[in-house]
RNA sequence: CGGGGAUUGGCGCAGUUGGCUAGCGCGCGGCGUUUGGGACGCCGAGGUCGUGGGUUCAAGUCCCACAUCCCCGACCA
C-alpha cells in the first residue's frame, strides 16, 4: 500500500550526487503503512547509502563519533571477504600472526615521511591503570612500525628471508569526516607485510598482493575497477611506490578500495632491519606492505543496490537463495512445509534460507529480501507443489523461471552464475561509460563540474600541476593504471610535455 | 576542524505567541481471522522530549555549552 502524503515534501538535492542529472528539488516518494521508507538510490544516492546500511540491518550507529557497528549480515560479508582473502594470502605463502594494539609513540616517528602522514589522525592513550603514562601509547593506524621492530630482531640471515606475515585486525584513524564502512573512526582490515633480499622480490610481492585484491574485486564482489600506481603526493606515507584499485561509485567519485606499497628500505633503515648476505655482508631488507579494508564492504552496497535496495553478487551474498513459502490454507500449508523442506535439502551446497515466519505475508517477505540483496528468491506455494516445480526470481532484474524440481541445482547453479557475471559486467559498462579522455582542461572542468566519472588525461607529473587541479576541480590522480602506455602528449593543466595519461578522479 | 540542518516511545513525524494529563502512523506484545507483491479486527505495553547548565510562577517550546547524525568544504583506507 502505497500512501502520499497530503503535500509531498521537498529535498534540496545537489547536482552532484547522481552520475545521470537530477533536478535540484527532486520530489521524494515516502511511502507510509507497511512499508519501510528507504530513498531512492536514482534520487539521492548518499541519502540512499545511509538509509539501506541501516535498514538491511548491516550496521548501526555506535555511541562513539564515527565508529559503527557491524551487524551480522554486515559482518557476514566481511567475513565473506575475509574467508576468500585469507586464502589467497595464505597461498602467497604469508601467514597470519598478531601484533598489539598499542604501539610506542617513539616507534612511529622513527620513519619522517610515515609520522607526518599519520601524526594529525592519531589516538592516543595517555594513562593507563588510574595514572598518567611516562610514554604516551599510539592506538595503532597501521602497524608498520610495531612490527617492523620485531622484524629487525628476527631477521638475521639471508636464510630468514623472505619473511611474510600478515594479520586480521582493526586499526584507528581519527578521520574529520565519516561514513558507515567507507571511511570509520575505528575499521578492519588487512595488513601484509613482507621482507626480502632483492627488491625485485619484493616487488613481485607488491604486485602479487594487486592481482590478489583485483582477483576479490572483480571475482567475488563483483566490483570493476583500475590498478595503477599513485602519484608521489598520494602515495602511502613511507613508501616508495604504491599500487592501488581504484573503483568508479555510481555518483561518480572514485572509490579507493586497496593498496599494495613498495616500500624500498625507508621502514628497513629506520628500524635497522639488516641481514648478512651470502658473502657476508650486511645489507637492509626490501619491504611490502598491502591492505584491504572494511571501506570494500562500503563499495559493495554502492556498486550494486538500486532503489529497491541492496544486490549482493552470489559470491559474497551472505543468503544466496531466500526461499519463501505460501501457505495458502491448512491443509495445502502442510504439503507446502513438506515440500520445501524436500527442496532445501537438495541445495545444500549453497547458502540457503527458508522464510517460514508466518506472521508476515508473502509480499512483505518479497520485498524485504530484495532489500536486504539476496540474488535468487524461490516462491513455493500450492501452484508449485501440485506441478512440482519452484518460481525463481533473479534479484537484479526481476525475471521470473519455473524450473522443474528434477533439474533444481543445475538451473539454480546456473541462475546464480549468470548473475555474478551480469553483475561485474554492469559494472565495468558503467565505468567504461563514464570513463573521460580528456585533451583540454577546459573539458576536464566541465566534466568535473557535471557527471564527474573517471578522467584520462595528460599530466606531466609535476605535483604544482596536481595540486592545482585539484584545488580548482576538486580531482585527484588516483593512479597510473599499470596497462597505460606511453604516449606523446601535453599537461592537461600547464601545456608541457607528458608521457602517460592518468586516471583521475574525485575521491571518497 | 569550518559552514548549514537535525535530535520528541523501536522507526517516521506532529506538538500554535512558553501553560494543564506530550499526540499520531507504523512497528512491538496478546487473541482471533488470514497467506501468490508490504493482510485485517479487537485488546495492550512502551516517552524524566539527545546531555548538562540557565531564564521563568511555569520549558518539548526561550538562551548557552556539549554530544551524536546528515549535507557542503579542508584531511584521509
Amino acid at each position: 500500500m502505497k500512501i502520499f502524503l497530503g503535500s509531498l515534501f521537498f529535498i534540496g538535492v545537489t547536482p552532484k550526487t547522481g552520475v545521470t542529472p537530477i533536478s535540484y528539488c527532486d520530489m521524494i516518494e515516502v511511502m507510509i503503512g507497511k512499508k519501510k521508507v528507504i530513498t531512492k538510490k536514482s534520487e539521492d544516492f548518499s541519502r540512499w547509502y545511509t538509509d539501506v546500511v541501516q535498514q538491511a540491518e548491516l550496521a548501526d550507529y555506535a555511541p562513539v563519533k564515527g565508529c559503527i557497528i557491524f551487524r551480522p549480515y554486515g559482518y557476514a560479508l566481511w567475513e565473506g571477504i575475509k574467508k576468500a582473502l585469507d586464502a589467497k594470502i595464505k597461498a602467497m605463502g604469508v601467514e597470519n600472526a598478531y601484533f598489539p594494539l598499542f604501539i610506542p609513540q617513539e616507534f612511529l616517528q622513527k620513519e619522517k615521511e610515515h609520522v607526518e602522514g599519520f601524526a594529525p589522525e592519531l589516538a592516543v592513550v595517555t594513562h593507563g591503570g588510574g595514572k598518567k603514562l611516562e610514554e604516551p601509547l599510539i592506538v595503532r593506524p597501521t602497524s608498520e612500525t610495531v612490527m617492523y621492530a620485531m622484524f629487525s630482531k628476527w631477521i638475521q640471515s639471508w636464510r630468514d628471508l623472505p619473511l611474510k606475515i600478515n594479520q586480521w585486525c582493526n586499526v584507528v584513524r581519527w578521520e574529520k569526516r565519516t561514513l558507515p564502512f567507507i571511511r570509520t573512526t575505528e575499521f578492519l582490515w588487512q595488513e601484509g607485510h613482507t621482507a626480502h633480499a632483492e627488491h625485485k622480490e619484493a616487488l613481485d610481492q607488491v604486485h602479487a598482493a594487486a592481482q590478489a585484491y583485483e582477483e576479490i574485486f572483480k571475482d567475488y564482489l563483483a566490483i570493476y575497477g583500475i590498478t595503477g600506481f599513485k602519484s608521489n603526493s598520494e602515495k602511502f606515507a613511507g613508501a616508495a611506490a604504491s599500487l592501488s584499485y581504484e573503483a568508479l561509485m555510481p555518483d561518480g567519485k572514485a572509490l579507493q578500495s586497496s593498496t599494495s606499497h613498495d616500500l624500498g628500505q625507508n621502514f628497513a633503515k629506520a628500524f635497522e632491519i639488516t641481514f648478512q648476505d651470502q658473502k657476508g655482508k650486511n645489507q637492509y631488507v626490501w619491504q611490502t606492505s598491502w591492505g584491504l579494508s572494511t571501506r570494500a564492504v562500503g563499495g559493495l552496497i554502492m556498486v550494486h543496490g538500486d532503489d529497491n535496495g541492496l544486490f549482493f553478487p552470489p559470491q559474497i551474498a551472505p543468503i544466496q537463495i531466500i526461499i519463501v513459502p505460501i501457505y495458502g490454507g491448512d491443509e495445502e500449508g502442510g504439503l507446502v512445509k513438506q515440500y520445501v523442506s524436500e527442496l532445501k535439502s537438495k541445495l545444500i551446497e549453497f547458502r540457503v534460507k527458508v522464510d517460514s515466519r508466518e506472521e508476515y505475508s508473502p509480499g512483505w517477505k518479497f520485498n524485504e529480501w530484495e532489500l536486504k540483496g539476496v540474488p535468487l528468491r524461490l516462491e513455493i506455494g500450492p501452484r508449485e507443489v501440485k506441478s512440482q516445480t519452484v518460481m525463481a526470481i533473479r534479484r537484479d532484474t526481476g525475471d521470473k523461471t519455473s524450473i522443474t524440481t528434477s533439474e533444481l541445482t543445475e538451473k539454480v547453479t546456473m541462475l546464480l552464475k549468470t548473475q555474478q557475471k551480469d553483475a561485474l559486467e554492469r559494472s565495468r559498462k558503467f565505468t567504461e561509460e563514464n570513463t573521460h579522455l580528456v585533451d583540454t582542461y577546459d573539458q576536464f572542468k566541465e566534466i568535473m563540474s557535471g557527471p564527474r566519472g573517471f578522467i584520462k588525461a595528460f599530466w606531466c607529473e609535476n605535483p604544482g600541476c596536481e595540486a592545482k587541479i585539484k584545488e580548482e576541480t576538486k580531482a585527484t590522480t588516483r593512479c597510473l593504471p599499470l596497462d597505460a602506455v606511453e604516449e606523446k602528449g601535453k599537461c592537461v593543466y600547464c601545456d608541457e610535455p607528458a608521457t602517460h595519461r592518468w586516471l583521475f578522479a574525485q575521491a571518497y
